[in-house]
Formats: structure tokens, sequence, C-alpha cells
RNA sequence: UGAGGAAUGCCUAC
């Protein structure tokens, strides 16, 4: 079995469930029977191609087959329905959680958080992150990401510099995802010269910005119509070492066309290729 | 051996 839960998983990781599925049969047919790993792992897979019909099916043989779902399999299933925004089935299986009596953890509750936030419910997001203190469920640099990012998405962006000065009160250390999602949270309330200003702040806190950060506020900048000063900060971004990726030339090229600057696109588009990179 | 966080958005309309 532990063979075959290393292969399932390898296979769905690279997004090839097909071959997952296939190794999953073949466990059938020669007698080793898949376990909550080896189930949770391709319900993982499944969801990750957004196939939740798949991944409902796959926790169905579970249950028919005698397992008992534990709290990791619940919550791979919850997180695969929170991304499709499924969220009606996500409480679902949080209430189901709930009347079985399983052990509730931190993962469970950030998936919660996350589907709250998603479906614009912040109020019960704060609730529920509260109730987690209650639970001595304590929040780690995930969970604290979700918050922060369904506050800035909430454009509630004060209260999300308040959570990240609780954070360090608490002796943490934000950590880039933490920094990129409240970078974001300014850009998109269109402050983005003190997003710009807290990209510069990074290393003095031991962090180096990478490719997402700067697409971000590289974005943003296009948004405003300064072409110029997203230019300069992608040229700014390689002498840095970090280097643009499809999506910063996507945002970039669109940005450029959006605007009817043609001739600019096409040199960009060309520089581009020349790093051998091409846009789907 | 299995689960959670940030960019190319989402919706709506044309």
């Amino acid at each position: 079995v532990l063979a075959c839960n290393i292969c399932v998983d390898g296979f769905c990781k690279q997004g090839k469930v097909e071959a997952a599925e296939r190794i999953f049969m073949i466990m059938k047919r020669i007698g080793v029977r898949p376990d909550i790993v080896t189930c949770t792992a391709l319900i993982n897979g499944y969801c990750s191609i957004g196939d939740m019909e798949q991944a409902r099916n796959i926790f169905d043989i579970l249950l028919n087959s005698g397992l008992k779902p534990d709290i990791v399999c619940y919550t791979s299933l919850m997180n695969g329905y929170c991304k499709q925004g499924r969220f009606d089935e996500v409480l679902h299986l949080f209430t189901r959680i709930r009347a079985q009596g399983l052990e509730r953890n931190i993962v469970l509750y950030s998936i919660m958080l996350h589907a709250l936030f998603r479906e614009g419910r912040c109020e019960e997001g704060l609730n529920l992150f509260k109730e987690m203190e209650a639970l001595k469920l304590y929040p780690d640099m995930i969970t604290y990401s979700i918050l922060l990012d369904g506050l800035c998405s909430a454009r509630r962006i004060a209260e999300a510099f308040a959570v990240l000065q609780t954070m360090e009160d608490k002796g943490m250390v934000p950590d880039l995802v933490i920094y990129t999602t409240l970078i974001k949270g300014l850009c998109e309330d269109n402050r983005v010269q003190e997003a710009e200003d807290l990209l510069h702040e990074l290393p003095s806190k031991g962090l180096e910005p990478n490719v997402i950060t700067y697409t971000i506020i590289i974005g943003a900048l296009c948004g405003e119509g300064k072409i110029d000063e997203a230019k300069d900060l992608m040229d700014r971004m390689v002498n840095k070492g970090c280097l643009p990726n499809s999506v910063t030339y996507k945002v970039f090229v669109g940005c450029l066309l959006r605007m009817n600057m043609m001739h600019e696109a096409i040199l960009v588009s060309e520089e581009m290729v020349s790093m051998g990179i091409t846009l789907d």
C-alpha cells in the first residue's frame, strides 16, 4: 500500500490524475486494498483539476468500503469545493464533521474561514476566527494569510494592517505571502504608492519580493496607465535577479493592447519570446 | 505515504 500511495500521490501532484486512477484500479485488481491515504491523495488530485464529481465519487467509494474518512480526507474534499465556490457543500461537510465528533484542527478552520470570505461573509469569518482562539486552535501563518486576504478583498485594509500588528505582537514573523497579500490589498484600494513603499521595506525585514509580488504592482501601475513606471519596475526586478514570467508579461502586454499601444506590445512580446516565454 | 494561503481575477453587461 505504501508504495502505491506514494505513486498515486506523485501522479496526482503532477496533475496526471488518470495515471493515478489506473494505479488505483490495479491496486484493487492485485488485492492491495486502497486505504484512506490512497483515497485522500486521489480526492486531492481530482479537486486540483476541478473535477468534484470524481472527487466525490472516491469519497463515496471510501464510505462504502467501510472505512471512516478522517479529518484530512474531509478537509481535502472541502478545499476542493471551496475552490469551486461551492459554499453549500463546504458547510455541509463542516457540520458533518461536527456531527461525527471528529477532532477539528487548524486546517479545517482555515478552509472554513477561506470559504466564508470567498462568499463575502466577512463578519461570520471574523466570528469563526474568534471562535478558533476559544477552541485553542491557534491561527498559523496560513490562517492569517487567509484572514488578511479576506479583509483586503473586502477593502478593509486598515483592519488587515491591524491584524498584521497583532501577528507581530505575538512574535510571529510574517512571511512573503502575508506581505504580498497586503500589497495586493493596497493596490486594489488604489494605493499603489503605499504598495511600492511596502515593497521597498521588504528587504529590511529579511524578505525578497518574488515574481508574484512584482507582478501585482506592475499590474496596478498598468491599471493606472503608468506604463513607464511599470516598465521601470520590470527592469528593476530583473536587476534584482527576479525574472518576469508568463503572467507578468501577460499582464503587461495585455495592458499595452488595451491602451492601443500596438508597437510597444509587439516590442515587449519579442523581448518575451527571446527569453523563451510564450503566452497561451 | 494523504489536507489549508498571494499575481494572469471574478461576476455582470455588451
